[in-house]
DNA sequence: TCCTTTTTATATCAGATGATAGGAATTGCG
DNA sequence: CGCAATTCCTATCATCTGATATAAAAAGGA
């Protein structure tokens, strides 16, 4: 029979066998191989230069297993995606809910500004701690970088609710609103800063400071420097 | 006759017309069209996602023109980045010579935060005068983010003069040397911040502060952002 | 064990892409 | 003009890429 679908009725709209439990279990590990070649692949060089026949390489599975389990390559991208977003939101999970809820208990400035630190600390240690997650973080930034299958996926369920987070911080912060454009504007510098060392200008950083890797040495200092402009924040 | 070369020795190592003067004047604004359209597509969307064909089109001519005049897709790549660097150079030469000089003649710390503000403002304010510098801005900013065919020219001859002199004016304010991490790091942090706005996550910028554009309004409330960090610095 | 469903592989397609062959048209120059 | 160097186009190639058709192999359920 044909592959996914089910349902025997009109169009085959889910041609993917995507997630779902079906009672074999023996896909749900080639499913995991090929999901964990394509977040390596596509963390390292993006969506476009990566090619379905690398990732199925990679995964040591054949070129129409891809297909057969995430329809096709923006399928699978989105795929990535949802599991980066799951991971990192794992990750961050305890601090921002602290934070959170801080500031519905109507914390004070310095409060918020404590929680601001440990919530981007947390993050640069997670984005900092592996080198997977510093694919991911590659994941991210390229894809809002340069909008392209997943920016919807990755705006709504990261980068939104992280500078929410971070605008209310600031708001309490400095006393104002956090619907400012100055506050949120603060809120977007600060994320956009952090996400430029592990990620992205990562190549440049290194040249220009003439270290070799980001190990924890350097990301104390990054995140010294970090620290320095949260201080610096009215 | 064959194409470019000339010499007719061994390999063709410059088969294109690459940019000399001839004597024969029509191909010269042919190839400044073609290098328009390069820049604008590549601009856009970057080297990977552009295709010669896309180029050729919108530039008015035959798909082989392009090879005629660079060669192939690359020289064509590395010729708009060489444009670029022309004109921002241009562009913040002045600023940036007077900072050169005030750094050379031992200028005082308050002297180097305002030629700091000068050359930074300068910077952020071309990024933002025109359609054609902000995919200038875009164009850079990519090909640094992830490294392609012309990263070496833009990092050798945009990101590190200009990343030696804000970290000189850095230096000079805090009284350190320019060689120091935490100095290297800080400036840095500025540059990335200044290009993240206007290329990069501009995309972002847009929803999260929910403007259309960045227009003047727009540039002065990320130059006051700016001021604020360079403000905040020792 | 037999049968159904799931899983995986081989071979192949259709389209796009960068590049080239080869020649026609144009331009400068004596 | 006459001629050589240049500019530029039509047609075509070789390759890569994402995707599919088709069927064999493996896994569960009775």
């Amino acid at each position: 029979m044909v592959q996914g679908g089910g349902k025997a009725a009109g169009r085959a709209e889910k041609p993917a066998r995507s997630g779902v439990q079906t009672g074999y279990r023996k896909g749900d590990e080639t499913r995991g191989r090929i999901l964990g070649a394509a977040l390596e692949a596509f963390g390292d060089a993006g969506f476009r230069a990566v090619t379905t026949r690398q990732i199925a390489q990679r995964a040591g599975v054949s070129l129409p297993a891809l297909q057969y389990y995430f329809g096709d390559k923006e399928g699978l991208y989105r795929a990535c995606a949802e599991a980066i977003v799951e991971r990192i939101g794992q990750a961050t999970a305890d601090v921002a809910a602290a934070a959170v809820a801080a500031l519905r208990a109507n914390c004070g400035r310095e409060t918020a500004r404590e929680h601001l630190r440990l919530v981007l600390g947390s993050l640069a240690a997670f984005l900092a701690g592996s080198g997977q997650a510093e694919r991911w973080a590659q994941f991210v930034a390229g894809e809002l970088q340069d909008p392209g299958p997943a920016f919807e996926i990755l705006y709504a369920r990261l980068w939104r609710p992280g500078a929410e987070l971070t605008a209310g911080l600031i708001a309490r912060m400095t006393g104002r609103d956090a619907s400012e454009p100055a506050v949120r504007l603060k809120a977007q510098l600060l994320i956009s800063t952090l996400l430029a060392f592990q990620s992205g200008r990562k190549q440049i950083t290194l040249r220009t400071l003439g270290w070799s890797k980001i190990g924890e040495e350097e990301l104390a200092m990054i995140i010294a420097a970090l620290n320095a402009q949260i201080d610096a924040i009215a």
